[in-house]
DNA sequence: CCTATGCCGGACAAATTTATCCGGTAATCA
DNA sequence: TGATTACCGGATAAATTTGTCCGGCATAGG
């Protein structure tokens, strides 16, 4: 569904996203990564990459670490860390990977998956970094499996 | 979405249950390639796939080629080529990569994407490639853009 | 039986994704 | 100012996916 790099971003933002909403404090990636069960130098890169979209915010030196204000909590949905790590292709593109296919000239699953995709925009584009959050923190979902 | 390799299984699929259907005449790989834009070499791999599993049939020498038998034609599902060639992770795991996620652990997209989940299992399995073949005999879809 | 056709199968190569390493830089604190 | 902390960025490597090549094998037709 998504790629690794992809999965890793959502898991981190939303852990980061806890960590500010319930406790104002920022995370470093060591605490992150293993938070989340992810390799830590590639989670760096990924969060770099959602740093520079200002989908999450950064700080260098001590006590410093990576947080989301509450402007981030509020607005950044899960499309925008989606499409910043993995691109539009899945949200838009041809199910059979045709160039060309549209309306005009449907591949065979055209219609069939028309909803599919207009539902997973939805739920990606309707939930807040900040809301799965408050899912985390009231426990009705996990980053990482129970010890 | 799915993988290069899928995408050609599924076009290199439907073509040949048209051809099957429409004219009862078996299709060489060049053709195949061809017909749907795929490198040749590589769709081989794919269809070998889908031969050892029993949904396209291949015959060997001259006039020889892939078909679809009335049954596959009948019986086959998207769903089916799919799982043969990229497994059913995205049919089934977990949308955020966790091995453990489940009803009693949930992550924090477990219930936004189960209807997703169950609405691309519901439109990959219940479409037959011959029905799709049946698309593309009626102009109603195209395996690759128009010249 | 011989030959041409066309799929099968393994080895190989290129491209992309995933993952690691390390020096640089910014920020804090003494 | 010096030292420590922690993110930044580029280079590199491993793994997977995508793509190619070629000899082997089965089949049809003469």
């Amino acid at each position: 569904m998504f790629s690794k790099a992809c999965e890793y971003g959502i898991r981190a933002a939303i852990y980061i996203g806890q960590q500010s909403a319930d406790f104002g404090r920022r995370v470093g990636l060591k605490d992150i990564a293993s938070e989340i069960g992810s390799p830590e130098a590639f989670t760096a890169k990924v969060l770099q990459q959602l740093v520079r979209e200002r989908l999450v915010t950064s700080v260098k030196g001590p006590a410093g670490g990576f947080e989301l204000t509450p402007e981030q909590l509020r607005t950044v949905t899960l499309r925008q860390i989606v499409v910043a790590i993995d691109g539009g292709a899945m949200l838009q593109g041809c199910a059979l990977g045709l160039p060309q296919c549209s309306a005009r000239q449907p591949c065979p699953l055209h219609y069939q998956f028309l909803p599919i995709r207009d539902q997973l925009n939805e739920v990606l584009g309707s939930h807040t970094v900040g809301e799965l959050a408050g899912k985390v923190h009231d426990g009705l979902g996990f980053l990482k499996q129970l010890s």
